[in-house]
DNA sequence: GTACATTACTTTAGGCTGTAAGGAGTCGGC
DNA sequence: GCCGACTCCTTACAGCCTAAAGTAATGTAC
């Protein structure tokens, strides 16, 4: 269930997404609108974060708000123009204030973990497609912060934007990890636990050769064996590793940058 | 449309992942199967490249092979073990071997150039979610090739599967970008510098102040407009781009965390 | 040579989805 | 008090995946 962004109407979906949150009470005849745009995302958002992408139809989300389906379309064009206004509302709620005092890096880091938060509160952010922009407050608002901390390295706004792009993405990556973990011992009842256990085992019993063909992994996986047991599930403390290890690498890699930029000076 | 994968009968879905290609002859009674599971496969792999994920319905893959969709039936246990199929098949066609004389750096190149390049040709790879592992041969095969180029760093194993991880996020995030642009130019009928253009049109008259609310996006975007023109797209000279820059960024955080390593010995 | 078990495939049907079209209900202004 | 405008709902349709049952084809055993 992936879902794409910004195929709609132009015009419709911007006036969406900058127009005021609060329309003001219409002059003139028909009845007063039961619903407004923000309910509609709200509880569009609300079922998202708790039964999943899946879960959200224009049935529910109508249900949800003792309407039918049919009844949203007064406020909204369609599902995929909801779909961008519960991503940008959401993207929206990351904080905009980060103190540079201690150093760009500190404040980089403190950011992407409020990036991890956010993805992991609103796991099918996850499931709607960056490649086109929304261009909604919200998507400019992270950007903009993203930028703000970042440009305080010193290095040229044309580096930062890449520099942006990949902090997201190992951002995006990593968490995904973690919550459809998360999503999937939920949606399927089975704890992950139990489903490594199971998948490894027919693993085990239907590739007997797996060492000998991926030696590699295999080491690894052996290696991984010995690692300290956790109350966090297994794949989520994975997956905050892998942020962790990735967002410092990566920042090792702008310090790099950094020194080129100004050493030959 | 994301799709989800390992969710159906985790034996059969194995052995059809882990099975040899090529099934014997039955011996017994029954009518000879027309069809084959790699051939359903192949077909799937070609409507997905051909006209995307959405297109990718039971009904098409069946007409494609001259049967109805439930014929598939008999093959595949549903569409969710068929995708799992598609997207492990597809991960296979990577090559394993890289020439590790000129040094893992350009190995690394090689290999991300490769990834990306897989990417492109099967665009519908990034709408697979890769948070629970499909735990296939293609699978497996990727890991190890990763695994072996960036354990030639001389890295602690513990680390390069983070370096692994972050390497591979890098790669799939830009290249969503670029995968998704030509999709949605092609889906939509509306060239990406049309939608781009009518898009900035509509934020400069709904949002006049957009400068003063993101003062650093809106640098970005006046410094950008002094680009060099290109043949390639916009958006995925962008996408290229960023690839290139992060890719970097993530090999100089690598090297950095091989001299911290080796040094203080 | 015929009966039977087994398999491949089709048909039918049911419950989902998003949404186009048109009818019903409700309110403000005259 | 009624008209007209506007919101909301019902109906309907085309598409999706797939469960269940029916049909046709095949190979084996008697």
């Amino acid at each position: 269930m992936v879902v794409f962004a910004g195929q709609g109407d132009a015009r419709r979906s911007m006036e969406l997404l900058w127009g005021p949150r609060v329309v003001a009470p219409r002059t003139g005849p028909g009845p007063k609108p039961g619903l407004s745009v923000e309910a509609i995302v709200a509880a569009a958002i609300a079922i998202a974060d708790a039964e999943g992408m899946g879960a959200l139809s224009m049935r529910a989300v109508g249900e949800r708000l003792g309407r039918t389906a049919m009844a949203l379309y007064t406020y909204v064009p369609g599902k995929t123009e909801l779909v961008d206004l519960m991503y940008d509302r959401t993207l929206g709620e990351l904080s905009s204030s980060y103190s540079l005092s201690s150093g760009w890096r500190s404040a980089a880091l403190a950011l992407a973990g409020e990036l991890w938060d956010l993805h992991l509160r609103h796991p099918w952010l996850l499931q709607v497609s960056p490649a086109r922009p929304v261009l909604g407050p919200g998507e400019f608002h992270v950007q903009e912060t993203l930028l703000r901390v970042l440009a305080s390295t010193g290095l040229p706004l044309s580096r930062v934007r890449w520099v942006v792009a990949a902090l997201f993405n190992v951002v995006r990556g990593s968490v995904q990890a973690a919550a459809e973990s998360r999503q999937a011992a939920r949606e399927t009842g089975q704890s992950e636990e139990d489903w490594w256990y199971a998948r490894s085992a027919l693993l085990g019993e239907l590739v007997p050769d797996l060492a000998g063909r991926f030696p590699t992994v295999a080491r690894l996986g052996s290696e991984g064996a010995f690692e300290a047991p956790s109350d966090e599930p297994y794949l989520e403390r994975e997956a905050r590793l892998s942020f962790e290890a990735g967002l410092e690498l990566l920042l090792d890699g702008v310090e790099t940058a950094i020194v080129k930029a100004s050493g030959p000076r």
